[in-house]
DNA sequence: CTGAAAGCGCTTACAG
DNA sequence: CTGAAAGCGCTTACAG
């Protein structure tokens, strides 16, 4: 590796100047920057962020915890702090914790002792306990997709209203008898969903009927729920899943059983993935701006690194119905109504 | 932050012996060992992994650069680097480029200077200079995806191949006119799967047709050339995308162009991404082991950087076809012979 | 087994 | 404007 040193012998100056010259916050003569700034080209050097950081106590990175990269709602999120970090000339620390309460406190461990110099946390909601702690150690952080209380700053949806969103379409639309697809309700962000799916129902006066809330854990496919939910001859028709994935599964599993979509039975998801416009029938849904997303938890986070002392802000974004072909109208009238 | 100097006090020793106690390179006595891990728990010390990465010239990360982790091949990738890094040890660096030269030159820039112990690069392959130039630096790397010579380690699958299993399936299955859906062929990825679709067809006499051949940019849907191409009245029978994302897209715009899949036309892709189950019909496809290449090029990596000198492997993963519901057997004739 | 000292590669107050 | 020195928080040869 050269060195400060190696470009201060061959620019004859001390490392000092090498320094100043390279950072330009403090005057070096013209001549002498030119000479260091030949050296620096000529030997290739790179400063050490190490030794940068290790002075300076900050270090130009920041760490993302998320779940799962591979649940497809995060790549699009770390885009969106990937780009913004960049252009802030950031460097991202990437981690995947599965929601396992271990694995995040060791990532906040490890991301610590790198010294980043804030985090962004999509965390799983299990166990708010490190988080506190995390906080209260003083280092700049945002969560990302879900909040905790209103101390610390959060990039989030409004998950009931998403619910609340694609279930109160369904209902205007006719349905009546809504099969919901739902996770494990002890994480805050499905119980949410399921809060909005309750609401929706129960503004139309329609009582939720438990035997078509089918709760599937992260990990497992709800395919052979429905599927059998249906052969068994349930009256239903809609479906609501919490997620664009499930709302896959869900689709594929109503076919196989028979059923048409949207003729018989309609379906709606949450998400707004990528693929959506391509399924058969074109999938409706509501949308996350997961991108911008991203986007705005690395822009507070940064601010808050560079200085920024308001107070913590959650920051609700909008969702936002996509009406594709997934859902029929059962009602004549109702189309008037709208 | 509490430092090595504190946790030294509070145990009464010197920080030298602070290190020894921690690091158990070097015997230290049982009684004061007790007393330093006591202070460090109590004050809860967390070593500065950049001072040791400073002093030690190794720092536990490690750079995975990929074109973009929105492509859906890269978070199963990167999943796989990550659980593999972390089994280690290391921590997760990552960074997109968007197949931008300078992007890529940049990020490399910025890994080493942060000292990242060894780099993985799922290049565009659009330019090597850089590439040659990170390999000639010494820094430990694998490339993933696409190789560069034989001088480079990498972790890729045989494309040509991948793409040769789809159609040659389609061949079997007694397809003669197959739409090709490609991208940019001066990328070597996406000529080599092209590769494979002629060897296919002229294997069986078929002499590619030109006019089959779409071409479309990555970031352009091939919706619009497909759905015009069959609306114009071509006479095809298949269509082969270089992708799963390419082949929901294709899909999509059969049907809207009033074919039916498979009886009209069938679909293959390659990928086997997690929605392709699910799709309709269920998609024919030619899988990837993308989590376990992530594996291999991590494993691979942190072998180099913990000192293997073996020469440079070209590790070809095995891709595999997976036949589900999207092409129907054209000729009775051809099932007897398969 | 343990401590004092040197040094990793920077930056920045301190003198000049 | 510039250099010598101190120091960021570690680790490890060097003495003892």
């Amino acid at each position: 590796m050269v060195t400060i040193k190696d470009v201060a012998k061959k620019a004859g100056v001390s490392s000092s100047t090498v320094s100043r010259a390279l950072s330009g916050k403090i005057p070096v003569d013209e001549k002498t920057k030119e000479r260091v700034l030949a050296a620096v080209k000529e030997l290739n050097y790179q400063p050490n962020a190490l030794a940068k950081g290790l002075k300076e106590g900050v270090t130009g990175t920041i760490g993302l915890i998320v779940p799962n990269i591979c649940n497809p709602v995060f790549p699009l999120v770390s885009r969106g702090v990937e780009d913004t970090a960049r252009k802030h000339g950031y460097t991202l620390i990437l981690c995947n914790t599965d929601e396992d309460i271990n694995i995040e406190k060791e990532c906040i461990q490890k991301l610590r002792k790198q010294w980043v110099d804030g985090i962004i946390l999509a965390a799983s909601g299990r166990d708010d306990s490190h988080i506190n702690e995390l906080k209260a150690s003083g280092l700049p952080m945002v969560l990302l997709i879900r909040k905790l209380g209103d101390e610390v700053d959060a990039v989030v949806i409004d998950n009931k209203k998403a619910a609340y969103q694609a279930v109160r379409y369904l209902v205007d639309t006719g349905h009546q008898r809504i099969i919901a697809v739902i996770g494990d309700t002890t994480l805050p962000l499905y119980s949410e969903r399921f809060q909005g799916y309750c609401q929706a129902l129960e503004e139309a006066g329609i009582v939720p009927d438990p035997s078509l809330v089918i709760k599937v854990p992260d990990n497992e496919s709800c395919y052979d729920a429905i599927y059998r939910l249906i052969k068994k001859g349930v009256k239903a028709d809609a479906v609501f899943a919490l997620s664009d994935p499930r709302a896959l599964e869900a689709m594929r599993a109503v076919k196989d059983a028979g059923l048409r979509i949207p003729q018989d039975i309609s379906v709606v998801g949450i998400d707004n993935l990528q693929f959506t416009p391509f399924l058969d029938p074109p999938l409706t849904t509501v949308s996350q701006p997961l991108y911008q997303m991203g986007e705005a938890a690395a822009e507070r986070l940064i601010s808050i690194i560079k200085g920024d002392k308001s107070p913590p802000y959650i920051n609700v974004m909008e969702t936002r119905l996509i009406i594709r072909k997934s859902v029929e109208c059962r009602t004549s009238n109702k189309i008037m109504q709208l």
